[in-house]
Formats: C-alpha cells, sequence, structure tokens
DNA sequence: GCGGTTTAGCAAACCGGTTTAGCTGACCGT
DNA sequence: ACGGTCAGCTAAACCGGTTTGCTAAACCGC
C-alpha cells in the first residue's frame, strides 16, 4: 500500500501559472485579494493539472485538522456492532457534518487508549463511557485539547452531558414492581478492560443505584447474588442470563443496563424455555432502534441516544471549558419509561401478596 | 473549540537535551542509531516535558497517514446506524488495528463526495457499494490512492471482494419457492442519492437477477410492481411494504434484499395484521447479528461480513494493484441460505392457485 | 505632477516533524 | 605518527501547504 506516482503540489501549479505558491494559495482561499481573473485563471490551471491540496499539509500549517474524535475505552469491533454507540455515533455525525467536521475514533490500540490518544490528530474529544477513574481523562486534560464527556459520572470542572441515569433506572424497576416482582436480576455492564479497576464505569453505579432505591421503597433488597455483568453486547446478555441460571437465580424479571444485553437475555430465556413476558419480565436501557422489533418489542427506558451525541459537539464546538464564564456547562436530557411487550405481571404463584408498601 | 497552550515540539526537547532535532527524531524512531545512554537521556527528558510528537507533522514528513479509508456513498448517520455497515466496519477496524491502521469513514459532505475524497487524509480506501458508474471511483484511480471495492458490481481491473450475490438470492427464491409460494414481493435497495442514476447498485442487480431465476425456473415471473426500493433501513422496510401494500400488492411471501429492510417489512405486516410467517414468510439478505433475535427469528442469506471487511484490508495491504503479476486479485467468498422462523409453506388456498391478476 | 492610498502579487518564514549527507573524534593497526 | 574505520551525532533540506510583511504599480484628488 504506497503512494503512486507524486501528486501535483502547489508549487507545481505555481510554476505552470506563473506565480507564486501564495498567490494558489489565495486564489482558493482568500481569492478577494487576488484580481477575478488570475484567480479564475489559476483555478483553471489547478483542475487542469488535477491539483488537490494536501489535506495533511494543510492541516499542519493551519494547526487545526478539522476533525473531532470520539473517544472509547471499548474496542472499535465493539463499538460498531452496539446499536448504542451506532446511533449516538450517527448524532454526533450529523452535526459534526454540519459543521464541516469530520470524526474519528479512538479506542484502544494494542491495548492502549494512550497510544491511541497521542496517534489521534484532532481538535477536539467527545469520550465516553471514561469514568473519573481513567487515567486518560488526565492525558488529555494535559494535552490541551478541548473535550467533553458522557456517559461519566460527570467528572468535575469537566463539561459534559448528563442523562439521568438513576432517574430512568428507578422507572424501569418501579415498573416492575407494581407488576407484582419481587425476584430481580440485574445485568449490568462490565467495564471493558481489567484496567478500568473495581470501579463500575459511572452509568453502571448510577443505574444500579436507581434499581435499588424502587425496590427498598417496596421492601425489596437486592442480594449481590442478583446481579451479574458481562459485556454489553447481545452475546453478552445471553451469557449474563446463563451464568444466573446457572448458579440457581430464578427471577420474575430481569432489569438490563443495556437493550443488547436484554436482547440478549430474552433469546437466554426463551431457549431456557421460558415465555416472555409471560414467565419472565425484562426491561432492558437506552430505547434503541432494534428494541421495537425484537419479539416481544422490549420494554425499556428511553433516552434521547442521537440528541446526546448532538449535544455533545455543539458543547465541543461551544468552548467546552468555559474557565471565565461561570461553572463549566453541563447538559442535562431526561429519560423515560417506554412501556412494550416484554413486560408483564408477575406470573401466579410467585406474584407474592400484593405490594404492600408502595 | 481553539488551541489551548503551544505543545512542547521536537525542538523544545532538543534544546533541553542539548542535542539536534535528527537526535531526538532518532531517540524515538530509531534508536538503534544513537547511543543506548543519549537514547535514554532523551526520552528522559522528553517524558519529563511530556512531549508527544505531532502526529500531523509526522504524517506529513513521513507521507503517509496511517489511516485507511472506509468510502460509502451513504451518510455517517445511515452507516453507523445499519448493522450490516457496522459489522463490517468491525471486521474492518479488527484488520485494521492488527496492522496499526487507523481508520477513517469518508462519506458524502455535504453532499458531495468527491470534496468528502479530497479531504480525507488516508493511504488507502475501501470503496463500499459504489457502482462502476460513479464518477468517484474515476476520482480515487487518479489520485493515485490504492483502493479495493466492496459489494459493487466487480470493477474492471480493479481488485475487490466479492460475494456470490446472485447465488445467494437464488437460493433465497429457490427456498421461497419450494414452499409453494407464487406470489412475490422483492423489496430493493434504492441507491443512496438521486446522483447514482438509474443504474442500481451493483449487488441490487445482482440480487435481483437471482431472484428471477430461481423463479423463472419454476414458471414465474416477476412483474415490475411487484418489486419496491427504498433506503436500507428498518424505517425503510416498514414503508416499502406499506407501499406495496397500499398500491394493492398481496404477497405470501417477501423476498428483501437487506436484513434491516425484510425487519421493518416484518414489524409492518404485523402492524397489517398479517401472522408471520403464518400468513406471510419473509427472507432478508446479510443475516446479520439482529436477525437471530427478532420475532420471529428471521431466514435470511448469509454472507460473512465482518471476514469481508478483513479480507478487504488484507486485500488493500497486499498491494492492491498487481500490475504486473497477473490480474488483479479478487477474492470471493460464499454466501448460503440459513432457514430461521420467518418462512413457512404458503398459506392453504394461496398455494399453487394461479395468479389471477391481482 | 505629486504625496498618499489601494490593489495585486511576491518572497520568505513557518508549521513540526523526518531523513540524508556529512562532520567529528575515538579507536585501530602498523 | 598516520591514514582508515566506525560510532555518534549534527546541519540542513524537505514534506506541502499557509501566512505575514512588503513592494511595485495603479489610482486618487487636487
Amino acid at each position: 500500500m504506497e503512494q503512486a506516482t507524486r501528486r501535483t503540489t502547489i508549487a507545481d501549479v505555481a510554476r505552470a501559472a506563473g506565480v507564486s505558491k501564495a498567490a494558489v494559495s489565495f486564489a482558493f482561499n482568500t481569492p478577494e485579494r487576488l484580481s477575478a481573473d488570475t484567480v479564475t485563471r489559476i483555478r483553471e490551471i489547478a483542475t487542469g493539472l488535477d491539483y488537490r491540496p494536501d489535506p495533511v499539509a494543510r492541516m499542519l500549517a493551519q494547526r487545526r485538522t478539522g476533525t473531532i474524535g470520539i473517544l472509547t475505552p471499548q474496542g472499535l469491533d465493539v463499538i460498531f456492532t452496539n446499536p448504542y454507540f451506532g446511533e449516538f455515533s450517527a448524532g454526533v455525525a450529523t452535526a459534526a457534518e454540519a459543521a464541516g467536521l469530520a470524526i474519528q475514533f479512538i479506542s484502544p490500540l494494542h491495548g492502549s487508549l494512550t497510544r491511541a490518544v497521542d496517534r489521534a490528530s484532532v481538535d477536539g474529544i467527545i469520550a465516553v463511557g471514561l469514568g473519573a477513574a481513567h487515567p486518560e481523562v488526565g492525558q488529555i486534560r494535559r494535552s490541551g485539547l478541548p473535550f467533553v464527556v458522557v456517559d461519566s459520572t460527570a467528572l468535575p470542572d469537566e463539561p459534559g452531558i448528563e442523562v439521568d441515569d438513576e432517574g430512568g433506572a428507578r422507572l424501569a424497576a418501579e415498573h416492575l414492581v407494581e407488576l407484582g416482582h419481587r425476584d430481580f436480576l440485574v445485568i449490568g455492564i462490565e467495564p471493558p478492560s481489567a484496567s478500568s479497576g473495581m470501579e463500575p464505569a459511572g452509568v453502571t453505579a448510577l443505574r444500579l443505584r436507581g434499581y435499588r432505591e424502587s425496590m427498598s421503597a417496596a421492601g425489596i433488597e437486592l442480594s449481590d447474588a442478583e446481579m451479574v455483568v458481562g459485556p454489553a453486547s447481545m452475546e453478552g446478555g445471553i451469557d449474563a442470563f446463563r451464568r444466573a441460571w446457572a448458579s440457581g437465580a430464578r427471577p420474575t424479571a430481569v432489569l438490563a443496563m443495556s437493550d443488547a444485553m436484554a436482547i440478549g437475555a430474552m433469546r437466554a430465556a426463551r431457549d431456557l424455555g421460558l415465555g416472555v413476558p409471560a414467565d419472565l419480565s425484562i426491561v432492558g436501557y437506552d430505547d434503541v432502534d432494534v428494541a421495537q422489533y425484537t419479539d416481544p418489542p422490549l420494554t425499556t427506558v428511553h433516552q434521547p441516544i442521537r440528541r446526546k451525541g448532538e449535544e455533545a459537539v455543539r458543547l465541543l464546538l461551544a468552548g467546552g471549558r468555559h474557565r471565565d464564564e461561570g461553572p463549566t456547562e453541563q447538559q442535562h436530557l431526561e429519560t423515560r419509561l417506554v412501556v412494550r411487550g416484554s413486560t408483564a405481571r408477575a406470573p401466579r404463584g410467585r406474584e407474592e401478596v400484593v405490594d404492600d408498601g408502595r
């Protein structure tokens, strides 16, 4: 994969047109600095020579790349395959394109996110799912690049988008409690690499707290055995549910922190002979597009995924850190429960007493 | 979003270490050209100064970007949202990462693919779904960048991956014919922009031909009214099916050229009160991950999507055009039918009844 | 016909690295 | 003592653009 015939450079055009390099540059970027006819003459010669300015050289000279990076601790294979990320990226992409910016994905290169960040040539970064504990945030901050965070427990002093994860989770659990469920299984999102350590990714913690709130309001405590984690994918969901089942869990309702995992869990449950929602209710999180098309359609917590992406670039463009103008900007977005077909009353005989407290 | 404090440059490090810029460069890239202790000394000073070589400057000097581009005529929003593209990109990404390459998406910028190509700084291009008629292929070829094509009627003399689209389509139609279906609806993929003109994207034509072969082998002709097209998305599928229905089509079987559209069609059919597969059989194309999780699971034509992506970068890296070493390399991949739950025998009473005239 | 202001375009510096050609001094054998 | 190697490093050119003075000619009013 090596360079073929050398491209025509600006010098070639200048020579051919009998003008200076500067003139050629002006002809394209600041035509008003040149007489109208020289501009057209230069342009004609340029197209005749099939001249296209080298984007890299331009980036270097202008000290801007016209690119914003989407940084994730997960590998690109999971990113592209996960509908949540897909929709988020789509949001970023639309907003970026409107601003004439390209986007680049920054994700661990040979296992190292740090290396990937160094190699990335971007003007700004949108970091998604990066916990405050991640060392990379320090690196980025030091690099001086503007950046916003998304899906992290909002970093202190760092601009970011925050959605009401806790509230959404609360709604989800509440819904199930009202349907008479008392035996739960929570399927959580496992941090991508061991590197990120114990601290569960911000959202995981928040959602878990939300679940717990609604449960304990109904007098239910969630034991550790009633929670299982895995990678946020359909396979991850299948696997997680099977593991739980194998270790004896017999829930009537599962709370999954991602739709992908919920869909997987639904499948695993079916494979085990359970009817959804007859024997088992499932509620997901995110409300990705496909959630409407599964069988049964998935009850889930809606969050404005694409919008989140768009807002992120808006925030980034708006300057990110407003050191002076008061507190760093934080954008809040709402969540809401969308009840579809994957949830129903708890099965007879296991329904327990009518929900006492609530 | 503007530059913050100036980064430390190689000159800063050189000065601090009392050596030349070249020495610093060597210390990182060709350490064997320096004595061991100068290398460590320079490196220490560099890390002390938090020096990270500017990737753009490096690109310019080395005349390589370490990036390969994925070019598509569709907008990024549809790309990221479409599971087929997602899986394909995942394949590209894994192979690229293994080779230490980053990937960049090239898609119409303000409506112009040409402009996007010019702005992209990549070492090679993987063009997906670009018909031979697209003017962009000329542009790319002229640019001298190595490139391979995917999902296009293989361009003459252009290296590319080719899967047996026609054969796959034949299998799909054959399956339905064997189940006794005679009234079909074909849902095709519409070219992204009007610009690409009449010529249906390569794959569309091939698949359509495959469908027709199997049908005519059974004495069935597909009328123009029995085909409808739309964008390759779930919404596109819903819409396409509804349009067909509204204009009087009453098929017992649907052949969709993309799983996303198949899923949409399934949904639309249900909404119209049709049972799938009781009243209507549907077979998709691609076998994306979600096809297993829909309700019912989708019968579809499998093609090795991720593998396709991986092979594409392999081909690109292998040099793309082997001008000398014989014919340009073409990689062929197989397709096969995966029968799941969305297809069944044609409903009684319509099974073999000569179609009255709709 | 003269100082002053525009206009059109040029030369050169610059962006931040890599790479080539060449210099310097230590070490070597004789 | 001397030419020859060789290891270790440097100076300068280069990548392909942009941008900043600056100048020469044209234009201006008077």
